[in-house]
RNA sequence: GGACGGGUAGCUCAGUCGGCUAGAGCAUCUGGUUUACACCCAGAGGGCCGGGGGUUCGAGUCCCUCCCCGUCCA
């Protein structure tokens, strides 16, 4: 019934290289890994896939999660389920504008015309002048490096063996992406939740950009406390304090604690600001802390949320001074909204600070103050946290600015429900999530003053007297989407009518990565383009990511999920770890610790670095260990060897045993491996692949060392018995059950022995129907087909006797320097009756493999040492020339 | 400042519902190679389970508290 093996003999060693690159080849070609659209949603498993940014560096991180991603999806696979595993690639967003510009020495301009001739050149040399070019010629070598970038990752996922359909791929800016992220703007809109608004943004003065607040991160950086006399309208002065001088032109308000006894006669009368002479009220505020600097403060336009929050509160007047290039603008003081009672000495001061970056203004102001008499003492140098876009290097700064924002802070608790209603994995993770939404405190900020990336689908109507009138916004129609609308027109317009007077103006900017990001799960289903195909894939069961884009990516997900569908878009999310480096330090770019994967697949094997990410536990940061890899690889290396010495031993005996498991020991063994299949299957249940393959791991080395070796002499007995085919059919079966739990961490080996017996018939066996020509698609084992009904403490026992006195016999020729072959000529064995008794049935392999002398052993009921279930007298035989 | 995770052998880590003398691998040491495997096998040594207090017949495990490392949030 098993078909033959493969023609060619079992090779004697094991060349990891070369069989993997054949089988990866193998499975691409048979296409093992489709998702099959005719199954049902129920037997369906759907894997919502990071998509890595391609531009950014390919690291052994990546291989690390997406390995245990992959682990969970092999498993489900040979549970019978219908796999949609896809893979995206994020083009979007600065990063990929970044690399671009460094790789070809260029930068875009706005104003060039599209030059159809122009090509990139990426053989310039470091000092050659940066090119300027048009935005769409930009795009389009953006485009170029992308495509570089994701054949290099699918590569790598290649040859770490990921068993993605290769055919559901999709990157965040291709034509399906932008079309489904312009859909669901236009489905925001409509549903009330988008806001078109000139507001104070978090601006990023060198990309000139507005972040959002997931991209923010607290710097705890040096600043210092200026103490700066103001003077009062109507007679007397105070000091304020202020890490901030620069804004001081910008000051519309000064604030004290209600309580605080110092200034409160001060409230409701006018402070005058030096140098710029502005009137500005004084007013009671609850957030100016009476221990900070003099307990009294200037209000600005702005010098951080806390003053955006009040401008807004009080309806204060805006003096917008720092420009979005992060430098002092021009502006003339004594004209509104820059009131001043000497504009002559205003405007004076202010034409010394007028474009000069906030560094500059800083010390330019302080000098100024100084040189008038207003600066009191020197200022006082402290550490405070400053905000930062995560990968910017100058202070964000809070910009008046028009963008277009995603409401969030109505729904914080809708959105808290939300993340209750999905399993996360580690379960403490999920108090990441909800802190990072009750800690929310602004609306989610989509426009990006960038070039590549997806379009806003919106036009502005110009007015007659050429003024862009934003608050008619002209919305694309769904069947023209994607749109692009700086290229193309709107509707009822042509492309003539563009940027004049009575015509339009397309949407410049495009939006923020997340805006997309958050829609993989609608973009692997096809929403808005196949209804029966989005029902069939969403939600999704599993979200693969790492912790620390739970704020972002898991966050905009369930947001956009929410809202769109009042749905969760999937049912688990596994959060995987970090690669620390040796010292336990994460790995990144700037401490130079990191670590490229290719070379370690090539030194180490994929099955190797796979075993490696498969024993760290979900989230768990794991230190780069290379003695992990080779532990991997020499359990794959004794998976080989152990697969050809059972193998060599069906052979043996014609191939086919088709016999019973009759013999205790195999009996006994067999309840063994019941009991890892359960524990193993239990734990890939519970998400839990580490845990999986660490009871496989223990239960397969333990088979090589005692089991293998106590059945050896019955296997090697020359004449065919119902013993020695009892323990061929049990290294058979044991062989099958290893391999195939070890399968999802080991694709390749697994899949090399699996291919020499029991390719295209375990699925006969199992009476399942399925295809099993891949050990990826043979069905995971089940207690059921290891005809073992329930466990038997008898089972245990008789193994635990024979385990027992075998080491004992094994350690007493140890002990006396003699080979493990070295014959006993007397045993004494002592020990309860239960003990002997589970002894007995085992008891002629146990001597067998310990080379005990016929008739050598007794068996005496008596006292064990305590916690052993014998004691043994083990006489070896003596020395030849002894 | 608040929250979460971690601290177990020299190193990397398991340890389930509180229950035998706390485990594995690596490393170290002592031995062993002719019918799977030296990418191997057998054996040995190695522990105040971060500190202190409590609950319990019994605590690595539960409670309180402190220390250290990491992360998230503010």
């Amino acid at each position: 019934m098993y078909a033959p093996r493969a023609m060619q003999p079992i090779p004697d060693r094991y060349d990891a290289a070369g069989s993997e690159r054949a089988w990866a080849e193998r499975w691409e070609k048979e296409r093992i890994y489709r998702w099959d659209p005719a199954r049902s949603r129920e037997e369906t498993f759907v894997v919502d896939t990071p998509p890595p940014t391609v531009s950014g560096e390919l690291h052994l991180g990546h291989v690390f999660s997406y390995t245990q991603t992959d682990l969970i999806a092999r498993y489900q696979r040979m549970r019978g389920r219908n796999l949609f595993y896809p893979m995206g690639w994020d083009d979007n967003g600065l990063p990929t504008e970044r690399r671009t510009q460094l790789v070809f020495g260029i930068r875009p301009n706005p104003d060039l015309p599209y030059d159809p001739d122009w090509r990139p050149n990426r053989a310039r040399g470091k000092k050659d002048p940066v090119v300027e070019v048009s935005r769409r010629n930009f795009v389009e070598a953006c485009s170029l490096i992308c495509a570089e970038d994701e054949r290099a990752f699918e590569e790598l996922w290649r040859s770490v063996g990921l068993s993605v359909d290769w055919t559901q791929t999709y990157a965040t800016i291709d034509e399906r992406c932008r079309r489904i992220s312009q859909a669901s703007f236009l489905d925001l809109v409509e549903r009330g939740q988008v806001s078109h608004r000139l507001a104070p943004t978090v601006w990023d003065v060198d990309d000139r950009t507005a972040v959002a607040q997931a991209e923010i991160e607290d710097r705890e950086v040096p600043g210092a406390y200026h103490d700066i006399r103001f003077g009062l309208e109507d007679g007397g002065d105070f000091v304020i304090s202020t890490t901030r001088p620069e804004l001081l032109g910008a000051c519309v308000a000064v604030v004290a604690h209600p309580d605080d006894e110092r200034y409160r006669e001060l409230f409701g009368r006018r402070a005058v600001t030096p140098l710029f002479r502005a009137p500005v009220p004084i007013l009671p505020a609850e957030h100016a802390d009476p221990e900070k600097g003099t307990g009294i403060l200037m209000v600005c336009t702005f010098g951080d949320a806390q003053d955006v929050e009040f401008w807004r509160d009080r309806e204060l007047p805006t003096r917008q001074l720092l420009g979005s290039d992060g430098r002092l603008a021009p502006v003339r003081f004594g004209e509104a909204p820059y009131e001043s009672l000497d504009p002559e000495s205003a405007n004076a001061a202010h034409a010394e600070l007028q474009g000069r970056t906030v560094k500059q203004a800083r010390a330019g102001v302080a000098e100024l103050l100084a040189g008038d008499g207003s600066l009191v003492g020197d200022p006082r140098p402290i550490a405070h946290p400053v905000k930062y876009y995560e990968r910017g290097s100058r202070p964000l700064e809070f910009i008046l600015t028009r963008q277009w924002f995603i409401r969030l802070l109505d729904h914080r608790e809708k959105l808290i429900e939300q993340g209750r209603k999905i399993d996360w994995h580690p379960a403490h993770m999920r108090a990441r999530y909800e802190s990072w939404v009750e800690g929310l405190n602004q609306d989610w900020c989509v426009s990006r003053q960038r070039y590549s990336g997806v379009a806003f689908p919106v036009w502005y109507p110009i007015a007659d007297d050429g003024s862009v009138d934003y608050d008619q916004p002209i919305f694309a129609p769904r069947e023209r989407l994607p749109v692009d609308p700086t290229s193309e027109p709107p509707p009822g317009f042509d492309e003539s009518r563009r940027g004049r007077p009575g015509g339009f103006a397309g949407d410049p900017d495009v939006m923020d990565t997340w805006a997309t990001s958050s829609l993989t799960p609608q973009i692997s289903s096809h929403w808005t383009l196949d209804e029966a195909r989005h029902a069939q894939l969403f939600p999704a069961d599993l979200r693969p990511q790492s912790h620390e884009i739970i704020r972002t990516w898991a966050f905009y997900t369930i947001v956009k999920a929410w809202m769109h569908h009042a749905e969760v878009p999937w049912r688990n999310v596994a959060i995987s770890g970090w690669i620390l480096d040796p010292n336990r330090k994460k790995m990144s770019k700037s401490k130079g610790n990191v670590v490229t994967p290719g070379g370690l697949i090539e030194q180490h094997s994929a099955d190797a670095v796979r075993y490696w990410a498969a024993r760290a536990r979900l989230g768990a940061d794991t230190a780069l260990d290379p003695q992990v890899f080779k532990l991997g690889k020499r359990l794959a290396t004794k998976l080989f060897n152990a697969s050809r010495f059972a193998l060599l031993q069906l052979d043996r005996i014609g191939g086919a045993p088709a016999a019973a498991i009759s013999e205790p020991l195999d009996v006994a063994w067999r309840a063994r491996l019941a009991r890892t299949v359960e524990r193993a299957t239990a734990d890939f249940e519970a998400f839990d692949y580490a845990g999986a393959l660490q009871t496989t791991e223990d239960a397969f080395w333990d088979f090589c060392d005692h089991y293998l070796e106590l059945v050896k002499a019955r296997s090697y007995a020359e004449d065919d018995s119902a013993a020695r085919r009892s323990g061929a059919a049990t290294l058979e079966l044991g062989l099958s059950v290893f391999l195939r739990l070890f399968a999802p961490a080991l694709p390749y080996v697994t899949e090399e022995v699996w291919s020499w017996r029991f390719a295209g018939a375990a699925s006969e066996a199992a009476g399942t129907g399925s295809d099993s020509s891949s050990i990826h698609l043979a069905p995971w084992p089940r207690i059921s087909e290891l005809g073992v009904d329930e466990a038997s403490p008898a089972d245990d026992a008789a193994y635990a006797a024979a385990v027992e006195l075998s080491q004992k016999i094994r350690g007493a020729k140890t002990r006396a320097k003699k080979s493990l072959r070295w014959p006993v000529a007397k045993l004494r064995v002592t020990g309860s009756e239960a003990d002997l008794q589970a002894l007995r049935g085992v008891l002629d392999d146990v001597l067998a493999s310990g080379s005990v002398a016929d008739g050598a052993c007794e068996l005496t009921p008596g006292a064990a040492p305590e916690a052993e279930r014998f004691s043994a007298e083990i006489e070896l035989a003596p020395d030849e020339d002894g």
